[in-house]
DNA sequence: GTAGGGTTAG
């Protein structure tokens, strides 16, 4: 969509009131056709029209008319149009109610511009500089505004604060939109839960948000906790619970528990519309039952390209490269036009199959066929498919050449490549670099230590980790997670606090000979170089 | 005119 230039909206502003006649006609005839005209926009050309005329009939500041004016912008994603009228030299701000300020907010924090959700916070400190009172409406758009935000707890805080103010803390919307705002931070996690353990009355809105909570900060395991609750008190959950819930089973591969959501669903009747199905099949899919994902998305009757890029991901996270790259070459068969995230699942099967000519086609026919702008994400595979295959040269040329910023993630993965493929100077001169950019990673550290480890310099390795202790940086330990009757066991990495911790390590070693005996051999990278055997069976474990 | 939701490089 293209967007007005101010050079046009101040023409239409500025010109039509020069023409303005001396009593402006405020007539309900103006009134009624502009609404019927607003009602009608389409496109942006008609509401720049429109715009001139309302502005000719002097209707810049009937309240009725800006509304309907802030609703038809919105949705034709020109909200700088919406404001510049309403708070253009012209407007005359005592004629304004709360209903056009929530209209205004709630078109703005819609809007996947973070520039535009700042605003709707903007609009209502306008708002109670108009002294209008906020009404039981304003909170949720407003708490929904703040909770996109890079950093939601800052300003929602003050939100919440307005909330207490005006007396709306009890209102059902306005908890749930504030515990799914605290719960989009790390660090109001736990404020959100308070939350949500004070509330009298729940719904399954509220259980979901604060599942959803745990699941995009990562807490899945939390997430399943709290729905083993839910389910424990005899609570029904609905489609988005069920939703949420399979979305942390994807993250922590409880095969289990998906198909027993999956029963679940069809147990309690809960209707299985598309975003379901596509998450119950990702989850499969993520869990490693990817032939149950296939089937089911056989069976499926409306797909879309969700379906197509989870099972295409599915395959390719699994190893089934050549399958992936098919399924992807159906979609299209199909007259499925493949997005940005489909592009990239089709970039990992490459990736994780090794097929490096196919991926480089496919990066290509990216923008050249569908002309879709490859993102970070999209050079990441790439770097990542010549890493892979000791392609370093080649990876290192693409980083220096790709037209955006290389992130972090992307020279981690180039210094897991040097290590990997003995470039041990050059991932130590990356990995250096990388540290003066951003000292506060701890994997930075690792990989660099790890480097020095490969190449017997311990004393280089214990100055690494001295720099990083030094800094308070520590190494997060890696952990697994083991599903065993439907229980899902966390085990992390040199944690002796568990009670059987000694039985774990006892069976990990049976493990590790059973797999030596049925012939299983290192990778030889690994072996060829010089390390001692403690770090090599490290190294392997 | 109000709240929660699906696929995203390692």
């Amino acid at each position: 969509m293209m967007l007005p230039s101010e050079k046009h909206l101040k023409g239409s502003l500025h010109f039509v009131p020069r023409t303005l006649p001396s009593t402006p006609s405020r007539g309900r005839a103006a009134e009624q056709t502009c609404l019927a005209l607003l009602q009608a926009c389409t496109s942006l050309r008609h509401l720049l029209q429109t715009t001139a005329l309302l502005l000719k009939y002097g209707l810049q500041s009937n309240p009725l008319v800006l509304t309907k004016f802030a609703a038809a912008s919105s949705a034709l994603d020109a909200l700088e149009v919406a404001t510049s009228l309403l708070f253009s030299p012209h407007a005359s701000t005592h004629l304004y109610d709360c209903f056009l300020f929530n209209t205004v907010i709630r078109s703005h924090a819609q809007s996947d511009r973070l520039g535009d959700r700042r605003l709707a916070i903007s609009y209502f400190s306008a708002m109670l500089r108009c002294r209008l009172l906020p009404n039981k409406f304003t909170f949720p758009f407003l708490l929904k505004a703040c909770a996109s935000l890079p950093e939601p707890t800052g300003v929602g805080a003050q939100v919440h604060g307005c909330v207490v103010k005006y007396g709306y803390s009890s209102d059902p919307y306005v908890q749930n939109t504030l515990i799914h705002m605290y719960s989009g931070a790390p660090s109001g996690l736990d404020f959100a839960r308070e939350l949500f353990d004070r509330m009298p009355k729940t719904s399954p809105v509220t259980w979901s948000v604060m599942i959803g909570g745990y699941v995009r900060s990562g807490f899945s395991n939390k997430a399943v906790g709290l729905f083993r609750e839910m389910q424990g008190r005899g609570i029904q959950a609905d489609e988005i619970t069920v939703i949420l819930v399979l979305s942390a089973c994807a993250d922590l591969g409880a095969l289990e528990l998906v198909r027993w959501l999956g029963s679940y669903v069809e147990r309690e009747n809960i209707p299985k519309a598309l975003p379901l199905c596509n998450a119950l099949l990702d989850a499969l899919a993520k869990c490693g039952d990817v032939d149950g994902a296939v089937a089911l998305f056989e069976q499926m009757h409306a797909k879309s390209i969700v379906s197509w890029t989870s099972v295409i991901d599915g395959l390719a996270l699994h190893g089934r490269g050549k399958e992936a790259v098919r399924v992807f070459e159906m979609m299209k068969g199909a007259g499925v036009v493949p997005d940005g995230v489909a592009f990239i699942s089709v970039l990992t099967a490459c990736c994780h199959s090794g097929m490096v000519d196919e991926g480089r086609r496919y990066f290509h026919s990216m923008t050249s066929d569908f002309g879709i702008e490859p993102q970070i994400e999209h050079y990441g595979c790439m770097v990542d498919l010549f890493s892979r295959v000791g392609m370093i040269e080649r990876a290192l040329e693409f980083v220096k050449t790709m037209p955006i910023e290389p992130s972090p993630v992307i020279w981690r993965m180039l210094i897991g490549a040097c290590r990997v493929h003995g470039r041990l100077e050059l991932g130590e001169r990356i990995a250096k670099n990388l540290l003066d950019e951003d000292p506060t990673h701890d994997s930075t550290y690792v990989g660099l230590s790890n480097l020095y480890a490969l190449r017997r310099q311990w004393e280089k390795k214990w100055e690494t980790r001295r720099a990083m202790s030094e800094r308070g940086i520590r190494k997060v330990p890696g952990c697994s997670l083991v599903e065993l009757n439907g229980e899902i066991y966390e085990f992390v990495a040199g944690d002796e606090s568990q009670l059987q911790y000694r039985g774990v390590y006892e069976m990990l070693e049976e493990i590790g000979r059973k797999i030596k005996l049925t012939g299983y051999l290192p990778t030889k990278t690994e072996v060829l170089l010089d390390i001692d055997e403690e770090d090599k069976e490290d190294a392997l474990h």
